[in-house]
DNA sequence: TATATTATGTCAATATAACTTACCAATATA
DNA sequence: TATATTGGTAAGTTATATTGACATAATATA
């Protein structure tokens, strides 16, 4: 903790420089991918919550991801398009609306995932297990704790 | 290295989606300073990187960005209007034009950088240095070679 | 049961930040 | 002098998001 105080705004300057970075380059990395479908980074980031949150509800995506329905709905709209996406009602209330990758779902976001991938895995394979912990750690308190994973 | 073997797809998603959120928190921070200047998160970047390559060419920022000078174009005209920039020519080259922050731009981009900073901080306040450390050079090598800080 | 609230959908208009294509001027260099 | 480089600009387009208004169906509550 006392160490901080030798933290300089430059040195905190190439941290938020970082951040940016290896957002930018991660997400750079499904383009070629994402382009073959006619999807865009919205897409992307649709699939990537599904699979990760099997049959999550509308409303627990739109909070997710911070857009309005509206937005949500033109990605919702595309991905029935190409036929990625599955609905199931709820049973106990059938207002409420789960979403499912199908089987061709899956497999596109497999294809658009194994690329970003590659960048996690060329980064931590270099890496100690402590390091990836800590690195972890350290990335996980830059998040609003409303929407730590 | 071997650690990295236990790995698993779901931990490898959980990693990008950390980098989503820790990209989209801080650059949020700022939006209230940027909202009263008319600003966007595009001008915040080029203050940004302003603020710490003092004196850039217009072309080295344009490689920095990964955008197109028709882009830049419109971040710099609104910010020579709400005069926060200043050019010099080089002196050898006189195609070459250099950009600068003057009294205001350096002024407005500390009030939105104060924002950010915070979050750095608190992040980093219940850190060690070793972690610090740790996660510094991790999320370096997410960043591609060429554009390492 | 009547009313309010919730979950979702959709239309229209607008904003922002980027893009492509194309062309131009000034200057530097081979 | 011919070509390359640095920078500027215009028109039109795309991707992603916004706000506001309105609709529908289902559920919760007074």
């Amino acid at each position: 903790m006392k160490e901080l105080l030798y933290l300089k705004d430059d040195q905190i300057k190439e941290f938020i420089e970082k951040l940016f970075l290896s957002y930018r380059d991660t997400f750079s990395d499904s383009k070629t991918v994402l382009d073959k479908y006619s999807l865009g980074i919205a897409h992307n980031k649709v699939l990537h919550i599904l699979s990760t949150h099997k049959g999550i509800t509308i409303g627990e995506l739109l909070s997710k991801l911070k857009i309005t329905k509206q937005s949500l709905n033109r990605i919702l709209r595309d991905l029935i398009k190409i036929e990625v996406i599955t609905f199931r009602k709820n049973l106990k209330d059938t207002r409420v609306k789960h979403v499912y990758l199908n089987g061709k779902g899956e497999k596109i976001f497999s294809e658009i995932f194994s690329k970003q991938k590659k960048r996690i895995y060329n980064a931590l394979l270099s890496s100690s297990a402590k390091e990836v912990v800590d690195f972890n750690k350290v990335l996980k308190k830059l998040i609003n704790t409303d929407e730590r994973i």
